[in-house]
DNA sequence: GTCTATATTAAGATAGAC
DNA sequence: GTCTATCTTAATATAGAC
């Protein structure tokens, strides 16, 4: 077979598409393989640690991807209410109506590497801390803020859950129309 | 080796709590032997279908439990307010203050067996339905009833993530001290 | 930096003795 | 109904040509 090439960018796509899809033990480099079209020694050319390293790297790559996206954005300017709602039709896109799956929830099972359920806890944290931020700065204090933060999150990552077992996006999608109410934002 | 026995419920009981740490695919036929003590051909001769099998047959075990020690209760006697403080206690034990996963998040992810997803929707209609029907007692109309019902086990399903991501129960324990007001119990 | 070819190990699965 | 022994396939991983 001739030369292929796929950039990085792509090839961190493709692969987040198929952790988040069947879990860390559930894709084999096969179908990384199949879906990029690389052959396997060039894979390991790229990521010498084999599929801990491209998993640990993918999540690393969504959690710069939510720090530019959805961190800063809560950090940013603008009412708290503008900005939420910004944030709700990013992960709206992120998440697919509740289709795609969360890292959160499916790389954080016991499997693979600790250091990409490092990278998960410290994302977490990073998600609680931006949303008990910018309840803060709607008038609520820091213990109420953050009880509020952490409900938010939950409810984004069960209704994931409940809209996957059930298969409708329903419930996730309210969730994010009740995001601003459960921030109790300004 | 001697011949060593295992009853079929310690069996699905250590499965069990294979399937719901290392997930489906992270589960291999080897470490259930290893922990049942079971030999790969006994196993075989109790589940010919193999791991397919064995994973469909501890979901449905867990949702014979839920059927008997969580919904029969919850369209039980008593106050609404008695019984949903009695499932908080139980569902605290089978999830073991947050340490232990739960089989709606972990096994249904896209692998597995088909019929394991069967398995996990029919159980979390039914738990919808027995929330929506308890909340109904309380005096709440079928629409809102049953929204609060989906919210409590959206909930429930997303502190446990959250618990496992930062390592700590204490999103899980909160959840299930607000389950009576989250149904607008009476 | 990607390729073909090969090596190694582990997983799932079955045959047949007891 | 459990065991030992064997089989087959798939997964991870590496060597070396281009």
């Amino acid at each position: 077979m001739a030369h292929r090439v796929i950039s990085d960018d792509a090839f961190l796509e493709i692969a987040l598409d198929l952790f988040r899809t069947y879990g860390f033990e559930g894709v084999s480099l096969k179908m990384l393989l199949d879906k990029t079209g690389l052959e396997k020694a060039s894979l390991y050319y790229r990521y010498p640690a084999g599929k801990d390293q491209i998993v640990t790297t993918v999540a690393e790559s969504v959690a710069a991807w939510f720090e530019s996206n959805i961190f800063d954005l809560l950090n940013g300017t603008g009412t708290p209410r503008a900005r939420i709602s910004l944030v709700a039709e990013r992960l709206k896109e992120f998440y697919l109506n509740g289709v795609k799956a969360s890292i959160l929830d499916v790389l954080s099972i016991q499997s693979g590497p600790e250091e990409l359920r490092v990278v998960l806890r410290k994302m977490t944290q990073t998600w609680i801390d931006a949303f008990t931020k910018i309840a803060t700065e709607s008038g609520l204090d820091a213990v109420d803020a953050r009880f509020r933060a952490e409900e938010a999150l939950i409810r984004i990552e069960g209704s994931l859950i409940v809209a996957r077992t059930v298969g409708s996006g329903t419930a996730f999608e309210r969730t994010l129309k009740l995001l601003p109410d459960l921030l109790s934002l300004t």
